[in-house]
DNA sequence: GAAAGAAATTAACGCGCGTAAAGAAAATTG
DNA sequence: CAATTTTCTTTACGCGCGTTAATTTCTTTC
């Protein structure tokens, strides 16, 4: 496991040689048997250093790479591994899955990236079409709600799986992700320790259960402070948080229901839209003079740094997320993919002051 | 070519069932030999409806998949098909890639999505992985000036390959791309039209060849009206376009440089970071009274909607790229992998007016 | 219902590689 | 140097499926 096999980069060939159709012909180049390569080729330290050398001559020469899809038939198991997120053009998941993606790559491993699109349907066929390719393990970011949990449960069955993002309960062998509770209380705190108990702006049915597991803390946390709590649920489907969270703050603020300066948004990409609804009505945001409302939020998206003012956010601790998803899933293959019991790691936010409030 | 193949999506299964290992078994249980049955796999149509039925109540029943690697070892071709960009992080190519992701799908390949994420070594990995995949066709959008040249020219001799977005000459069997020319055609005619001509703001040392482009275009323009064109290069390296859009407008700005009050970015993420800095300077953009800086972009980011104030820009086409480039490939694949000539296809854009010019 | 045509079956080989067993060759040890 | 250990070679089988050729069985047609 982990072993550094050689990934074929360019190299100078020389071009007059045909191409090497298969390990015996280049075995043979090699002036080794077949087998022998073979044993390289799963693992490079397994033959005496004067025969690697010699292979690996002859790598820089004629530029093979054994047939993926015959090493791949007989094995139980491959390096490939899966990483599966609910929608992929979503820069906070395509900012995860890229910084887990790296680590994989660093490993050894050959991570392959899946986006449901935002459907289960296709949810659903990425985890029938990655258990045929019989990965190694699988990380997967369900998209909650409306994920279809018998096929998830099906596929947890059959493929290592740790669960990332959004928990499910009992899927999967272990679940790695942000702890909503400590997010909600780093920017509830901050933001009553500085002005005005916030109001709570989220989406009525969101489909991530991170979203819930926020409003409950956002309820559990102004419960024990004494304050009354203020949720505001707007409504909208699909993945255009954006646009849902700016026609969401315009009715709000035309409804004149606003009791408070101060808003926390259940996430970035809603506090967007909302900061572009506040500049639409001239309504200025931030903590200092002649503001009149705070914004503050969860995520840290990656753009979350150039909103106007600038989002202060509750982050995601995207490198240690995924260093614990890289360490339980190596944890898991070497158990032969199953645990006794399932774990769960809930990491911390980090509170990130910016102009919004 | 295009067929529909069942593509195992979730039953319910008859559980008691043990587990089928092959198509032989399955086969056998379906009352049918294997080479008929692999007949069906490869083309559902080539058998006799009363045949297919028994098959397809089969795969109701007992939840079969040929093997993939077993499938694919004897092929010389595949339904595989790769979308390479250089950046899957950057929303513009998480958004193009998951349309063109899409309507694989619906052609009814198995397309897989690869990030180079900025290095070029990583690009080369990617392609010499995907060249071991013996892909149907592959759409990529390369790094740009980083780009290993050899390497990808080797990889298009092997593989039928599709750029997009980013052109190499004479790389690739096609080219589908927007029109950069038609881009600053666009937004400079309107800025000209409603006020002062533009300067153009963009990086120095851009990777990406359509920011060349669209400098070259902004100074034939310019000059083509008569007009003194003024470009803006400011410093940064890698893919934080946005933090180097907003540091070179704080520098602008303080510099005391800037000769117009209008300025068009090369990109929107450009001009997000530049935005943020006006937010952060108090200086007012827009087109109305009291406004400072008429700002407008290229693009049509998915976040450039939501931007304060919404960003002006000329839109990429992506529905339409996308299907040109699926449109494209299909031809390809058809004409056995190569065309006689190359083709480029350049889209036009469309002018989004927003609050921003 | 017989002839012609279509579709399925049987049998067999090959793909490229993993892997195991037995023996030969090389390296290590005392 | 001989004895031992390690490594490599030879030989051979198996994986699951594609594919072909020769037959057999089923459909269609008149």
């Amino acid at each position: 496991m982990g072993r550094a096999v050689p990934t074929g980069e360019p190299k100078a060939r020389i071009m007059s040689e045909h191409k090497i159709r298969n390990m015996e012909e280049f075995a043979a180049l090699s002036g080794l048997s077949r087998p022998t390569v073979s044993k390289y080729f799963n693992d490079p330290a397994s033959v005496r250093p004067k025969t690697r050398e010699r292979i690996e001559a002859a790598l820089e020469r004629y530029d093979f790479r054994p047939n993926i899809f015959a090493v791949n038939q007989n094995r139980s198991l491959t390096k490939n591994v899966g990483i599966v997120v609910p929608y992929l053009a979503d820069p906070f998941f395509a900012e995860i899955a890229r910084v887990i993606e790296l680590r994989c790559i660093e490993a050894g491993y050959s991570p392959t990236l899946y986006s449901a699109h935002g459907e289960s349907r296709l949810e659903n066929e990425i985890l029938s079409g990655l258990t045929a390719l019989k990965p190694a393990g699988v990380f997967l970011a369900p998209l909650g709600r409306i994920s279809d949990r018998a096929a998830i449960e099906r596929f947890c069955r059959d493929v290592p799986t740790v669960l990332f993002d959004s928990n499910i309960e009992d899927m999967g062998e272990a679940f790695v992700g942000s702890d909503n509770f400590s997010f909600v209380q780093q920017t509830v705190d901050y933001l009553c320790r500085t002005g005005a108990p916030p109001a709570f702006f989220e989406m009525r049915n969101p489909a991530n259960p991170n979203a819930n597991k926020r409003r409950h803390a956002y309820l559990k946390i102004m419960e024990d402070a004494g304050l009354e709590p203020h949720v505001i649920s707007v409504e909208g489907q699909g993945w255009g948080f954006e646009e849902i969270g700016r026609q969401g703050a315009h009715d709000l603020f035309a409804s004149g229901e606003l009791k408070t300066d101060t808003i926390l948004c259940s996430n970035d990409r809603l506090a967007i839209g909302l900061l572009a609804a506040c500049y639409e009505r001239g309504l200025r945001v931030g903590r200092g003079e002649g503001c009149a409302l705070r914004v503050a939020s969860h995520d840290d998206h990656p753009f979350s740094r150039f909103t106007c003012p600038a989002l202060t956010t509750a982050a995601h601790e995207y490198e240690a997320v995924a260093d614990k998803c890289m360490e339980t899933l190596f944890s898991l293959i070497e158990s032969g993919g199953r645990f006794e019991t399932r774990t769960e790691t809930l990491i911390p936010a980090r509170l990130i002051l910016r102009a919004s409030a």
